[in-house]
DNA sequence: ATAATCATGTAATCAGTTACATGATTTT
DNA sequence: AAAATCATGTAACTGATTACATGATTAT
């Protein structure tokens, strides 16, 4: 028999099924708005991201699609299967891929600081410090306590990286030029 | 006459400029080497994406290449032009950019962790507490002590984000399933 | 001599982006 | 009646992945 289970989920194949999971039957165009909602500006939740991916997640029996009937409009209501649910834990209990640096626009620029002056990083620094905080405060998942407390946290920590980062850099690097 | 300046450098681009900038003369497989050096699992480094990068940076007047006529080998060093000089800057100081969130694979899957049990839940932040810590020792840029701070704060950050999430997830989470 | 590394590139594929297109339903 | 939102999908394009292919140079 063959086996269709040959390859992992990609991050947002995981997230997709999960956020399938979370709102019961529902539409593609329901998770791409939830995405679209998340304050991550990686994933765009665009209709070419995610029906196509919804059709993939189908194809590959991990969803099942149920038209409802109820009026004339088109419309799919998804459920995850067993093998979506096990694909789902799969991806979500996988702390290797969990542990992984991921992607950090931050980060990405601090380490080539030292070719600016002093004056260039202390305004990216200031200002990445401004839009940060006011990141932090908001209320995005009112509904969703759980991921909203997760937020929060990861703003706390990324505020706490730039406070420490702020420091090193003020000490490695002269205050004119690098 | 036809501005070439049209948009902005994705963040692959910004950072292979920078490690043009910072190699000075070098070639794309020192810069690609560069990349699968990092600590990131985020871009691969691979030649299928630094060659075909390096050529659009080239076309649009960012890279200038003198091939070395040392040896009969092909091989072509870049260096940043002026222009090249002024959309790195653009890009490395573009505080808006540097403050979004990015993508976390932690993150990523925390807010779905109301769906697992609780010693699934245990498992997994163990796991990747354990793996987080040994990222954290590493020593990776000896060469480059900015970079290597800029890493250990990060893992420092991330370490304090999983303590801190830890906690969050034990009080809200009841203790048998979710 | 052999193996490792330096160096460049392409091919097939995959998956995402923005933008467009359509039309039903619901709210104002 | 008009506007907003729900809902689905496609088209053209961009950029990344893995894998392959080639050959020179350097180290063992």
């Amino acid at each position: 028999m063959a086996t269709n289970s040959d390859d992992k989920l990609t991050d947002l194949e995981g997230a997709a099924l999960a956020e399938f999971a979370r709102m019961g039957p529902t539409t593609s165009y329901a998770v791409a708005a939830s995405f679209r909602a998340s304050p991550s500006e990686f994933w765009s939740g665009s209709a070419g991201a995610v029906y196509p991916l919804t059709k993939r997640l189908f194809e590959r029996g991990l969803l099942s699609g149920a038209l409802s009937a109820q009026g004339r409009r088109g419309r799919t209501d998804y459920v995850v299967t067993d093998a979506g649910k096990a694909a789902l834990m799969d991806w979500l209990l996988d702390g290797g891929r969990a542990a992984g640096m991921g992607f950090d626009p931050l980060r990405s620029r601090l380490i080539y600081l030292d070719m600016v002056s002093a004056s260039e990083r202390e305004a990216l620094l200031a200002q990445v410090e401004t839009w940060a905080k006011a990141l932090a405060q908001q209320q995005i998942w009112t509904d969703r306590p759980l991921a909203q407390s997760v937020h929060e946290a990861w703003m706390r920590a990324r505020l706490n990286f730039l406070v420490d980062v702020t420091r090193i850099v003020q000490d490695a690097l002269p205050p004119t030029r690098g």
